[in-house]
DNA sequence: CCAGCTTTAGTTGTGCACGATGTAATCGTG
DNA sequence: CACGATTACATCGTGCACAACTAAAGCTGG
């Protein structure tokens, strides 16, 4: 009945302390990612593009949970940057294939100097760190499961 | 050296999982809360009306942590929808009190529904709920003291 | 008193997120 | 093979977030 979980009050809820969290960590990022020239969500797509290799938007989408309405812009802007290319893929033409420039490429040398220092300021332990990580993980999937 | 802390993969990272879960509750609050005609942020600033009653927008960038430049014009359009009233103060004209309406102390009741619903849905037994809370505060006070 | 500082808020511009809608290419099925 | 359904992506409109800039009100020291 007066379970925390029920209440209206704000520091009761854990969205808010997921929203405020949220932002904190991508304003962490913000700093380092301005000298790479990338925001938060292009840094993620590049995040899969140098894991992954260049693959179709759809992939893109499914790997960080994001609609063509989000991306098809964002990858305009990476492709204006001259860190990606966009092409037609010729077996089939609805898809367009998502490829890293050299540029593109070469950034991710840069890149290796930043989770170091996101991992300074976060200020969690390894095991924190890991717990934090998989309680967001489940969290995630339950919600999805039941949106879905 | 191999600390996953340190690592370029897009699983490795807390932030992402910070990221997408942040998504997906919100996601998960969408429907219940189009029914209130809110959005998440709106009903975010509504809980901290209800829980503290009138206050200045200071005070509401305060507990929220959002800038003026993002409660601007939230606030206009609440107030638009007539839930809320902004008044400048006679005391000091710099400050504008944002001040609930007789609709938006009543909607306080509808809102009641909500909590309860995203308790079940995030699927996560009290102890779990509150360990995860715990973590996200700690993690939001190291980041914002690291950048502060 | 008043020059200069701080506080409080608003405005503008950029870039996500996401729902709704549009379109062209491909696929499936009779 | 025709043709309706599906797929892959783009576009548009709304509403955050946040940085940079403006402006008005209040305070403070000389």
């Amino acid at each position: 009945m007066d379970d925390r979980r029920d209440s209206l009050l704000l520091d009761d809820q854990l969205c808010f302390a997921l929203y405020a969290a949220s932002r904190a960590v991508t304003g962490l990022y913000r700093p380092l990612l301005d000298e790479l020239g990338l925001t938060y969500p292009q840094y993620l797509v590049l995040l899969v593009l140098w894991e992954n290799g260049d693959c179709p938007v759809k992939d893109l989408g499914a790997a960080l949970h994001l609609d063509y309405g989000t991306l098809s812009p964002l990858l305009k802007r990476l492709e204006a940057t001259g860190l990606i290319r966009r092409e037609r893929r010729p077996e089939d033409e609805r898809s367009v294939r998502i490829a890293l420039t050299e540029q593109g490429l070469a950034l991710r040398e840069k890149a290796r100097d930043v989770p170091p220092v996101i991992g300074e300021a976060m200020g969690l332990p390894p095991e924190e760190f890991d717990a934090l990580r998989a309680a967001l993980r489940k969290l995630t999937s339950s919600v999805t499961a039941y949106l879905g």
